[in-house]
DNA sequence: GTCTATATCCAGATAGAC
DNA sequence: GTCTATCTGGATATAGAC
């Protein structure tokens, strides 16, 4: 519930207990949750100041005081989402063996797509589009963090502990799987009968993909 | 080859042979093919009339002619890929088992994500954006679709040939696999040292895929 | 059927009072 | 820091000559 502060606002966007610093704090955090939705929902070029600034509760005005373009709120937004899978990565490295390694994994991108399907849409949208704003992240963050896991992953084969399989592929694969909950809700909602996946639904697409994918990897 | 038609305009953008309805379908196919690039590199509300017309090497108002409206135009773009992935579902129906069944439908989709990358990332923008142009697609025809797939799968763990997994989860990892490999194509590139991926890589991808998924679903 | 010129609208961004 | 009013560019779509 760390970024339920728009309890703190009063209609009017204004803040209304804390510090100047605070309430800056909450403002920013008001516009990139509102921006975050909207980018998601139509897209960077469909997406307009006017109607973030509207789910935002704010005068368009202010958007610009808070962030001078359109295309640096975007960045923001999209900078966010990828953080917050860098830190689910963490599991990946501290497990002794692909079992639990990638268990955790798909376990935790899947909590995420959960939580931040919008994120994930918007960062779906923005590499399907060549990345012209994040380009730097995927060259350097990522390819780094990538390089990393392959390392971990031929390691794992090498002791005997999966089958051999391209690390590259296998994360692509872990990556697709997990954000498709997240990127094609729609999709999935729609041949739900219309309903968003249920807790128990949830449940058992996490344990899906686990046991396909580890049994897959000769781990079971 | 089929839709390699430019080659019968001039520069003009005029058919130079054949009758006057060829030369119609002649141009709306080369529209169509410009609109499928420059919506899916700048997605529909980033797109504009004026640059799929440079790409097709027509003046921005013969689009108007030819296709009412930039969201009728956008609809087409997402007709087609629809319905080639329709049919290389038919893999799927004639085969005896999941080895051959589902082998054939990833490879299958495998190829159309090398090919039509574009039409892969138009589809995959559009439900991300909840499907506001094709949803009834999407309660029709891919939701029956899906259902008789369903049925198939669900008939192969009855007879005790492949594992008891949940059919729609199995066939979203499907789709998630294989179409990552159209929509998320420049991440890719960018962690293959910016190179697209060669002949050889595209059939590692491919029985990399085929390989992890059917173990997982205990064939082979 | 094809093209040039244009009408109309709406977006991002800013000025300036409060 | 917040808001109203406005500037300016660029988009869709159309009119009308050829």
């Amino acid at each position: 519930m760390k970024d339920d502060e728009s309890g703190k606002r009063t209609k009017n966007g204004q803040a209304s207990r804390g510090s100047r610093a605070e309430a800056r704090r909450a403002t920013e955090e008001a516009i990139l949750k509102a921006a975050e939705r909207v980018f998601a929902e139509a897209g960077f070029g469909g997406a307009t100041m006017q109607l973030i600034a509207d789910v935002a509760g704010l005068p368009k005005a202010n958007l610009h005081y808070y962030f001078e373009t359109k295309e640096s709120l975007y960045r923001r937004v999209v900078e966010r989402i990828f953080n917050i899978w860098l830190e689910a990565a963490d599991v990946f490295d501290e497990a002794s063996g692909p079992a639990e390694g990638i268990g955790a994994y798909i376990d935790a991108k899947m909590e995420i797509s959960r939580n931040h399907p919008n994120g994930s849409k918007v960062w779906a949208s923005e590499v399907m589009h060549g990345a012209p704003v994040i380009q730097d992240y995927l060259e350097t963050t990522l390819r780094d963090w990538t390089e990393g896991r392959a390392v971990i992953i031929r390691r794992w084969i090498a002791e005997g502990k999966m089958a051999e399989v391209d690390p590259h592929h296998l994360l692509y694969m872990l990556w697709a799987t997990t954000q498709h909950y997240a990127d094609f809700s729609h999709q999935i909602e729609t041949l739900n009968g219309g309903a968003p996946l249920s807790d128990a639904q949830w449940e058992e697409a996490k344990s899906c993909v686990k046991s396909i994918v580890l049994r897959g990897i000769g781990v079971s």
